[in-house]
RNA sequence: GCCCCCAUCGUCUAGUGGCCUAGGACAUCGCCCUCUCACGGCGAAGACAGGGGUUCAAAUCCCCUUGGGGGUACCA
């Protein structure tokens, strides 16, 4: 029997990013391995850049990655509501609460007045952070600053003296002086929202959060919550902070350095279970010889004891090889359901796909399957194998077409195409044999024309296979078209 | 400025005092396969940031320096 229960708590403030899903993957896992229970929270207390649209993205890419919530937005449980906008009269209740203790105060300081004072630190060579001045105001003297019009913010009292001491499962213990480093910190803001480090700690608390599993960049906010779990008589849970996913330059991975969203590597035809382990290998790893991991063998696998504490750098190369990994995994019935949207989508194929294309289609994935990285590449891949008007590319045709023999070539493969009983390897091949001699050309002297000649580029399967595919009436069809537009372009 | 974290090939990492003349994967390069491109196979190159300790022995423990990252908000 697991007590587990891990949460992902995103602001929906925007797409989301590959750290975050790290982070919810993560927690997934850690929940999936323990038998617990994973929750999803969102955290919308910053009213001017959340929204309901990027509420959605952020469902719709935890879908897409096949990571699902137990409780959450459309998974009511016992804990409830998950998303923190509605949960205001909680953070209202303890915040009176922790007045009620002395453990907080009311300030008037406006935040002009706090800025010229940090920077007055900054200069004396201190560490910022609130000078108290507030904290023993008397009845008159709210009343005065009220009377100016300032509206108070809710402060937290801080113990002023001791360290608090955070025990980090990937950390270790990492200790923080009280006096210096946790000041007198807002905890409900002068609009009458929570601050993020007073939510996330009575969300945290009432949800019975057992693990905090999050970004690095929360570890300096964390005796901050320690403190406030401590002044409410929570139980605190334990701590994981896993480091971050930098960029190529090692700065913090952001929109500048790519694709950095999930929504866009769906777009761009990643495979939910190439991303899931790229994204578990960053920052975690079981021994040294696997790096390919099903879902069901990371769930088994995975621990916070192995997770690394080095940033890591997103490496957008090792990602496509491991998608092309899992594409060539795959069935060709499944091949053809991830392409199909792609492709549909480009006009190669129908809405309604016939048994007839869909058996074409399916050979031709079955020849592009090894040759994808992205389920993208194949609108780009197949094109010439649904366009009979493809496009020629021009320094191909430069390159491989203008050569003396190009026509007599063409001609001559287009007679033996003719003549064929089938347009398969066997049949062909002993007859383009007899073109070499005739030309005193090698077999790519051949083959090459005719590949230029049916697909208006030099990167195809094999030639056979793409005979074989095309069918005689239309490689004869594609020659002639090919030797019309030589003409044309006076290229002969 | 102050505080915290981190430090093995270009990148992700294995390595928890002797098994390390440091292993794997991606990327790179070469060869093989071959009608092109992929796939696949074989091989090469490539790292313990620097300096002090501790120890019979250090990539592994300690300290300093340097470098990188994060925090320091009425953002989350």
């Amino acid at each position: 029997m697991s007590t587990v229960r891990v949460r992902f708590a995103p602001s929906p403030t925007g797409d989301l990013h590959v750290g975050g899903a790290r982070t919810a993957l993560f927690n997934w896992l850690f929940a999936r391995h323990h038998g617990g229970t994973f929750v999803l929270r969102i955290e919308d207390t910053d009213a001017a850049r959340s929204t309901e649209a990027a509420t959605q993205v952020i469902l719709d890419a935890l879908e897409y990655l096949k990571l699902d919530w137990d409780e959450g937005p459309g998974k009511e449980g016992d804990f409830g509501p998950y998303y923190q906008s509605r949960r205001l009269d909680l953070y209202k209740k303890y915040a009176s609460e922790l007045m009620g203790r002395g453990r907080a105060y009311h300030c008037y300081c406006t935040p002009e007045e706090l800025d010229q004072r940090r920077q007055e630190q900054i200069k004396a060579g201190e560490s910022t952070r609130y000078d108290g001045r507030c904290r023993n105001l008397t009845a008159e003297e709210k009343q005065a600053f009220a009377a100016e019009g300032r509206v108070p913010v809710i402060r937290f009292k801080s113990l002023e003296e001791g360290a608090t001491v955070v025990e980090d499962l990937v950390r270790g213990t990492v200790t923080f002086d009280n006096v210096t480093q946790v000041d007198d910190f807002v905890i409900f803001k002068s609009d009458g929202m929570p601050t993020y480090n007073f939510a996330v700690v009575v969300d945290d608390a009432l949800m019975k959060i057992s693990h905090v599993i999050r970004g690095d960049d929360h570890l300096s906010n964390t005796p901050k919550q320690i403190q406030i779990y401590e002044a409410l008589g929570f139980k605190t849970p334990t701590f994981a902070h896993i480091p971050m996913i930098l960029g190529p330059d090692k700065s913090l991975l952001s929109k500048r350095h790519g694709a950095t969203s999930v929504t866009q590597f769906y777009d761009d035809g990643y495979l939910a279970e190439a991303m899931v382990n790229y994204l578990a290998l960053l920052g975690w790893g079981y021994d040294d010889s696997q790096t390919i991991f099903s879902i069901p063998d990371l769930i088994a696998k995975f621990s916070l004891e192995r997770v690394s504490k080095n940033p890591a750098v997103f490496d957008k190369q090792k990602l496509e090889w491991m998608n092309g990994v899992y594409i060539r995994e795959l069935s060709l019935e499944e091949l053809y359901e991830v392409c199909l949207p792609f492709c549909q989508k480009e006009g190669l194929l129908p809405a309604e796909v016939s048994p007839e294309l869909k058996a074409y289609t399916l050979k031709v994935l079955e020849q592009l399957q090894s040759r994808l990285k992205l389920v993208a590449d194949v609108v780009a891949l197949a094109s010439y194998f649904y366009i009979d008007d493809y496009e020629y590319k021009p320094e191909i045709v430069q390159k491989i077409l203008t050569k003396p023999q190009t026509e007599d070539i063409l001609n001559f493969v287009h007679a033996a195409v003719k003549d064929a009983a089938k347009l398969d390897e066997e049949h062909l091949k002993p007859q383009f044999q007899l073109g070499l001699e005739k030309y005193g050309i090698k077999m790519g002297d051949l083959i090459q024309p005719i590949r230029v000649a049916l697909t208006g580029t030099n990167v195809s399967p094999g030639i056979y296979d793409v005979l074989e595919l095309l069918g005689k009436e239309k490689v004869l069809a594609r020659i002639e078209r090919t030797l019309d537009m030589l003409k044309k372009e006076e290229l002969l």
